[in-house]
DNA sequence: TGCGTTCGTTAGAAGTTGTAACGCATCGCG
DNA sequence: CGCGATGCGTTACAACTTCTAACGAACGCA
C-alpha cells in the first residue's frame, strides 16, 4: 500500500495524480458509464482546469485504455487469488460473480460492448491469457467428463490458443463453456436482463456450474 | 413493401424522412458504435443542416430508442419466422446466430453494455417477452431431458417470467440456458475476443446447441 | 384564394475534446 | 547556495457536439 519511494519526488507526485485521477474516473465511470466519462468533470472535482489533465494522459482514449488494463489486471489477479490454494473451479466461478457484481460497468469494460475500431494492446491481450491459463489450471484438475465429443477433436488440431498449456482436448472444451457460459449468464444479469422474471440470478449461476463440473452422465 | 398510402401527404413525407434518417443512423452504427452515432454528421449526409433532425426526433436519445425498438422488432420477427414452420429449436438457434453475425452492432444495442441510468419503454420489454415466447415454444416441443435438477423446482414457484405459457419448470430452465449460453458465445465472438484463437466460433457454437437438445445422458 | 400548420433555416448557448502559448514553481546540478 | 532546465497549471482558442429560439418560406386543406 505505503509504496512511496517510486523515485524522484516528480515521479511520485506525477503517479499519484494519476493514479487520483483514475480513481476519479471509476466512480464516474461507475455511475454514469464509459461513454459518459468526462475529462473536464474530472478536472473540475479535482480542482483544476481542463487542459491540465492532457499532461498525464494524452486524450480520453488513454485515459479508458489504462482503465480497461486495470480492470482485466484486477479480473486476473483475483482470479488467481482464488485458484492459488489449488485447482478450484467452484471458487474460480464465485470469484469471477463476486468480481462482477462489485462492479457491473468495470465487468463491461472487459467484456462488454466493443469499439468497432479499437484493437487492445499487446499486454492488455497478454493479460487475457493470463486469465485463460488460470482456467485452464482449473478445469485440468476436474475429474474427466463424460465421452469425447466432436468438438474436442477440432480443438485438438485448432487450439493454438493454449500453446504451452498441458490440457487435453476435453479440458480446453471444458474451459471454454465455462467462460462463454459463465459470461452469458453474468452479462445478462448486470445488463439487468433479469430484473422482473422472478427467479434468482444466483441460483441459476449455480445450476450452470454444476452442469460445467458434472454434467449428467448417468 | 410499397406502403405509401400512409395518410395526408404530410404524414408520409414525415414518415419517409424518418426512415431515411434512421437508415444513415444504422450505417453510422454498423461502422463507428452507438457511441460515435452523430445527429449532425446525419443531417450533413442527407444535405440540410443539423437542427432540422429534430422535427422528427426529440433528441440523440429517442432516436437511439427508435433504432433499439426497432432491433428488437426485427430480432422477434427473424426468430418467429424461423419457428413458423413448427417448433425448431436448431432453427431458432441458426437463426439467431444469422442475425447477431448480419449486423454485430445491433445485437449490442439489444444485448450490450447498458447505459446505468436507462429504462426502456414498456412496448420494447413487451418485445422481448415475445422473444421469450417463442423460445419457449421451441423448448416445449423438445423431447424431455434427463431428470428434474434443483433449479427446476425453484423456477416452478419463481416463474412469473413465463405467466400465460403452458410450460413445466424443465421448459423453462431449458429456454433460460438456451438463451443464457448462446448470448455468451455470440456476445464474445462478435466482440472479438475468440480472434487469434485459432477455432472455428460456428463449431463452438454447434456443440452448445448439441448439448442444449440432447445433453449426454447415456 | 387564403390561412394555418409544418418545415428548414440561421443564430446562439452550453457542453465536450484537444492544441498552443505563456508564467511560475520546483527539482537537480554545479 | 544559486542558477538553469524541466515540468506543471493556467488562459485562450479552434472544432466539434447536442439542443433551443426565432424567423421565413413552402405546403396542404378548406
Amino acid at each position: 500500500m505505503g509504496d512511496t519511494g517510486g523515485g524522484t519526488p516528480r515521479e511520485r507526485y506525477r503517479a499519484q495524480v494519476r493514479s487520483e485521477i483514475k480513481a476519479h474516473a471509476w466512480e464516474q465511470l461507475a455511475t454514469a458509464g464509459a461513454s459518459a466519462l468526462s475529462l473536464n468533470a474530472i478536472a473540475r472535482q479535482m480542482g483544476l482546469s481542463g487542459p491540465a489533465l492532457y499532461r498525464y494522459f494524452a486524450g480520453r482514449d488513454e485515459l479508458i485504455t489504462e482503465l480497461v488494463r486495470d480492470a482485466y489486471r484486477s479480473l486476473a489477479d483475483t482470479l488467481r487469488a482464488a485458484g492459488a490454494a489449488g485447482p478450484d473451479l467452484p471458487a474460480l466461478a464465485h470469484a469471477l460473480r463476486g468480481w462482477a457484481l462489485q462492479d457491473p460497468q468495470r465487468y463491461f469494460l472487459v467484456y462488454g460492448t466493443p469499439v468497432p475500431g479499437y484493437h487492445a494492446p499487446d499486454d492488455i491481450t497478454a493479460i487475457a491469457r493470463e486469465i485463460m491459463a488460470t482456467l485452464l489450471d482449473a478445469c485440468a484438475a476436474l475429474p474427466p467428463g463424460g465421452p469425447a465429443r466432436p468438438f474436442d477433436t477440432h480443438l485438438a488440431e485448432h487450439g493454438k490458443w493454449a500453446d504451452g498449456h498441458p490440457a487435453g482436448p476435453a479440458t480446453l472444451h471444458r474451459a471454454l463453456t465455462f467462460w462463454t457460459r459463465l459470461h452469458g449468464l453474468l452479462s445478462l444479469e448486470l445488463a439487468g436482463h433479469f430484473t422482473g422474471m422472478g427467479f434468482d440470478p444466483a441460483l441459476f449461476f449455480a445450476a450452470e456450474l454444476d452442469d460445467l463440473i458434472g454434467p449428467p452422465q448417468d
